[in-house]
DNA sequence: CCCCCCCC
């Protein structure tokens, strides 16, 4: 309940802007059966105010998992749309049962609409619709003017040949599934080479294209023959009006962009060139000041602009999944929040980049990723912009120029850069995730593996199973089948060893303030967690039939200890049921005095 | 219908 920001509804449709998660609660609900799955109609509330509320189901979610009258919703893809009758409606994309609402009680909601009915012209969104109708007409005008030399180009469309009816000009930021019959007149600030994809769904080329006014940048994808067709056509840095795209949901982790949809090129799509282009925009970032890199989750695509204080060499990595080489290099930005972030580049971006320390520069399409701190890594539809001519880039190198030479910086990774983390600082404490944080956000859940910290107590260390007959070359780790003569043989080395070399696969149960976590420790980690080989607690488990030693060590050495563990999610399907598995990759004693340490700084920060 | 960007 807490999560829902007082207010919140009134404000968003006052100001236009989305947050990128809403937490309402849905205090009213009806269902309503549909062919394609059911609608729910929702009253929403922010504790002062509510609005009307529609979930219908999408490519991207069918369904709101567990959803009860009364709980609280946190919302992560939607749009605000006035209705001609006066109703505003919240239309729900995405959306998750964040918990359970208490019941209003008797407590009365005033519904946005009323408001609006009063205030007409402070609703955003109903100003925008109504600007866009303007435009629609002023589009018309020029066209029985018979031309005009700026706005709309008239001449082109009749020179094409291709549309006879009047433009319907819409804004970027406008397009939605709602609208139909739009064009929108956009630069092309991003286009793709032509690709080509096999897969076990078949295979093909694209090509994408991003397009960018004044009000904001929309991706727009083209298969095959439609690919062929617009390819030549786009050129980056021209201008186009385009009309009648396919349109569906953005995915967030494929796109650099913050449009919540995409367009897909069609038979029936139009693009014509426009070249009277002077009022439309060139750069678009959506860019995030370096402090916030190290608050965002895994997997989030930013925009960021800094001035170069690191460039290092480029170099040639074998993919462990792939075998495939390709060039990595790293640079580093700083910025005016006095925090350094370091960037990954790849491939043709690694190769291609030749700007020198000092310079300001800007990525747009950079991924949050998380070893040993946050980092960035760019995306492969990103684009590196020197000196861009936005009001940051000056503001940066002014600031530069005059003392960001001489000012430090804090770096958002952790000492010691590529090498193990390092669980006890002050960072890595601050970092930690809860139990119940790491169920909550799905970590282990994606297609790779999430990495996160953790404190917790061991309260069970699972003895039946903890070890296996391990190769004795170094590295090999694979299992050894014993052999009738006695021997132990390793199908990959094939070699016969006198003795296996006995490594853990240790399963432990650690608890923490939130939660229960059943995790595995391979044999680096349960040495340390154990503080005796496999082979020595092997030993310990054969004598403890007459003498229960092995469960005394555990007592007294391993239970009720308390960690730090760096841990590896990954997702595991088995029988088609989904789970995230849980790898210890390191661990550390926790420091009672660096954690009373971290706890003051935590108090300070909060300026009690 | 892609969605790969990899490493420690």
């Amino acid at each position: 309940m807490d999560k829902i920001t007082n207010g919140i509804i009134l404000k968003v449709c006052k100001d236009g802007k989305l947050p990128p998660v809403l937490y309402l609660q849905a205090h009213q609900s009806k269902t309503i059966t549909e062919p394609n799955g059911d609608r729910l109609r929702l009253m929403l509330n922010d504790g002062t105010y509510m609005i009307n509320g529609v979930f219908k189901p999408n490519d991207d979610q069918s369904s709101i998992e567990d959803f009860k009258r009364y709980c609280i919703l946190k919302i992560t893809q939607y749009e605000i749309t006035p209705t001609s009758t006066g109703k505003n409606f919240l239309v729900v994309d995405r959306a998750e049962v964040a918990g359970e609402g208490d019941k209003p009680d008797g407590k009365k909601f005033e519904n946005v609409d009323g408001y609006f009915r009063e205030h007409p012209e402070e609703n955003y969104f109903l100003e925008k619709q109504k600007a866009a109708e303007r435009n629609d007409l002023a589009d018309t005008k020029h066209h029985s003017n018979g031309g005009s030399s700026n706005g709309v180009n008239v001449e082109a469309s009749h020179a094409s040949n291709s549309t006879s009816t009047p433009r319907n000009l819409y804004s970027i930021d406008q397009l939605s599934p709602y609208q139909n019959n739009w064009t929108i007149k956009a630069r092309v600030s991003y286009k793709s080479d032509m690709r080509t994809w096999q897969n076990q769904r078949g295979e093909g080329k694209l090509f994408n294209v991003n397009f960018l006014d004044e009000t904001g940048e929309i991706r727009a994808t083209g298969f095959n023959a439609i690919a062929e067709k617009f390819y030549d056509l786009l050129k980056e840095n021209k201008v186009y009006y385009v009309s009648k795209c396919a349109m569906q949901m953005a995915k967030p982790q494929f796109s650099n962009l913050k449009h919540q949809y995409e367009l897909q090129f069609d038979r029936d799509t139009v693009i014509e060139e426009c070249p009277d282009d002077a009022d439309v925009p060139k750069l678009h970032f959506d860019l995030v000041k370096l402090d916030q890199v190290q608050n965002l989750d895994n997997g989030t695509v930013i925009d960021v602009i800094g001035v170069l204080k690191e460039v290092h060499e480029k170099q040639e990595i074998i993919a462990k999944s792939t075998g495939k080489p390709f060039d990595r290099r790293d640079v580093v930005i700083v910025d005016d929040t006095h925090f350094a972030v370091t960037v990954a580049l790849w491939n043709k971006h690694a190769r291609d980049f030749s700007l020198d320390v000092g310079t300001v520069v800007a990525f747009k399409g950079a991924r949050v990723q998380d070893y040993g701190g946050k980092s960035l890594s760019l995306i492969p539809s990103a684009t590196i912009v020197a000196n861009p001519d936005i009001p940051e880039a000056y503001k940066l190198k002014g600031w530069y120029d005059s003392q960001g030479t001489k000012d430090t910086f804090k770096s958002i990774r952790s000492e010691g850069g590529t090498a193990s983390v390092n669980l006890n600082t002050k960072e890595s404490i601050s970092a930690r995730k809860t139990i119940k944080d790491a169920q909550d956000s799905k970590l282990g859940f994606s297609d790779k593996p999430d990495y996160f910290t953790l404190k917790a107590t061991v309260t069970f260390v699972k003895t039946d199973n903890f070890s296996y007959p391990a190769c004795q070359t170094e590295g090999c780790n694979r299992k050894v089948i014993e052999q009738a003569d006695g021997t132990w043989r390793c199908e990959k080395c094939a070699q016969n060893f006198s003795e296996p070399n006995y490594r853990y696969i240790l399963t432990i149960s650690v608890v923490d303030q939130t939660g229960q976590l059943w995790m595995t420790l391979f044999d680096d980690q349960a040495r340390v967690l154990v503080g005796l080989s496999a082979k020595e607690l092997l030993k310990l488990k054969e004598e403890s039939e007459t003498n229960n030693s092995l469960k005394k060590y555990i007592q007294d050495n391993i239970a009720f200890n308390e960690y730090s563990f760096r841990i590896r999610a990954r997702l595991d399907s088995y029988n088609g049921i989904d789970r995230a598995r849980f790898n210890a990759v390191g661990l550390v004693k926790a420091d009672f005095g660096l954690e009373a340490d971290a706890l003051v700084d935590e108090l300070e920060g909060m300026g009690l």
